[in-house]
RNA sequence: GGAGAGGUUCCCGAGUGGCUAAAGGGGACGGGCUGUAAACCCGUUGGCGUAGCCUACGGAGGUUCGAAUCCUCCCCUCUCCA
């Protein structure tokens, strides 16, 4: 095992908080595998790039030699988790639990080593949790303190229902660790009250308390809010290659680090050195852009698919060519000239004839390489390329 | 239970009888510049073979030559008091 100080560098990249700094350091002289909680909810089976910063984390203390226990939280999931949401969560049945995490599996598998890890559910402990015990586990916290946590205060300020439930959720996830005698947890910066929560019940129990490692959210395209399905702005790590270099290659150079910090493989110091590079100029801080999405689609597709959606890149933004491969449409050519709008619609390249007329003014349509910016022109039967904007290509055929 | 505020186009938000497919901003999209980066500039942003017509301002009715705007009922959200 590599020395304790240099773990924890290892350990504080990207890291927004590390709970007891000085502590997680003893329990790493201890020179021992420490065991490493992460929990996750087992309703999104499509995990995206701001889900794997954790799992990203996870892997970090896997190589360095410590026991990590993807948990995931099918007891709490199928009761159905409100918190934060307006709505109620529908509760999951063990069935939409089993293929979720089938699911989970595969994508994280991909990071993380499956011989090394341990998979846990808690409806294993949870499940058999005998009513007194349970009125035990809720003696250990206080109202007072459950008020603490900064959405609670909020809506109990604001006179909002609080559920009583909802206070039992962070006393379930402590509970976990208490079980699973976890030496660290990781988690989201949105997890810290829960995080803390595990560390007093430890005490409570009788444990040393967990030493605890928050990740921030990633941010998501734009640069600004974090990464989630709902926003539009993620990278899904099930998604084609070549959209998945593509997204990466459109990120601001500024969030090129962040996402290089967060999810690149690369070491510290090559890390810090990149950055260096880049301010001085000596890196061009496209080819660096390059580097981090041909590492992140290697990771999801492979070598070979991953180089292939690089040299796609290349040809069709640098050398403003056209794609390999494009995707063909069948269009019924009914008559013999057909009008272009009604072409770009029925495609799909435009959501209307009346989109398709602006697009064409615009000049964003090409056929066949020839900008055609009249929104009268017709084709006569036969077969196209078709460009709308620098990215979209679509080749019509007849059917 | 009592008092009040509000629901407008993808989002925020202006609009209190015709000049309103509806200001402004955001986002998105197209063009320019570039490194498909940022910043910046220009343009577009309901549908329909489109000088015209149709559909739109929570829902249903009504008043009017004419309604997002006025009236009635209903649904929903929020704030304050108890």
């Amino acid at each position: 095992m590599l020395e304790a100080l240099e773990q924890l560098e290892i350990i504080k990249r990207g890291a927004a908080e590390i709970i007891a700094h000085d502590e997680l350091l003893k329990k790493l002289e201890r020179g021992v595998p420490l065991r490493v909680k992460a929990g996750f909810d087992p309703t999104a089976p499509d995990i995206h790039l701001g889900h794997t910063v954790l799992v990203e984390k996870m892997r970090q203390l896997q190589d360095l030699g410590h026991e990590i226990i993807f948990l995931i939280g099918d007891f709490t999931g199928m009761i159905g988790d409100p918190t934060g949401k307006s709505e109620t969560r529908k509760p999951l049945t063990s069935e939409d639990v089993a293929r979720n995490a089938l699911t989970y599996r595969q994508q994280i598998f991909k990071i993380l080593d499956a011989e090394k890890t341990r998979v846990e559910f808690n409806s294993r402990w949870m499940g058999r949790l005998k009513p007194e015990e349970f009125i035990r586990l809720t003696s250990q916290y206080t109202v007072a303190r459950m008020l603490e946590r900064e959405d609670f205060k909020q809506r109990f300020q604001s006179q909002s229902p609080i559920g009583i439930h909802e206070f039992l959720y962070p006393l379930i996830q402590g509970y976990d660790s208490v079980h699973l005698k976890a030496d660290i947890e990781l988690g989201g910066t949105d997890q810290k009250f829960n995080l803390i929560v595990g560390r007093e019940l430890q005490k409570a129990y009788g444990q040393a308390p967990q030493s605890i490692v928050l990740m921030p959210l990633l941010e998501g395209l734009d640069g600004v809010k974090k990464m989630s399905k709902s926003l539009g702005n993620y990278i899904g790590i099930t998604e084609p290659p070549g959209q998945m270099f593509g997204k990466i290659m459109s990120v601001t150079d500024e969030l090129m680090l962040r996402y290089y910090e967060l999810l690149s493989h690369i070491s510290n110091e090559e890390f810090k050195d990149l950055r260096e590079k880049i301010k001085d100029g000596s890196l061009h801080p496209m080819e660096a852009k390059e580097a981090l999405a041909l590492e992140i689609t290697e990771r999801y597709h492979g070598r070979q698919e991953a180089l292939k959606a690089k040299e796609g890149f290349e040809l069709v933004f640098r050398k403003r060519e056209v794609p390999g491969e494009i995707e063909v449409f069948k269009l019924a050519w009914e008559e013999e000239l057909l009008w272009l709008p009604k072409v770009l619609s029925l495609s799909g390249l435009a959501q209307s004839v009346s989109e398709a007329r602006r697009l064409i003014e615009q000049g964003g349509v090409k056929i066949d390489g020839q900008r055609c910016s009249d929104p009268e022109a017709k084709l006569p039967k036969g077969s196209y390329l078709l460009a709308v904007g620098k990215r979209r290509f679509l080749r019509i055929e007849p059917r």
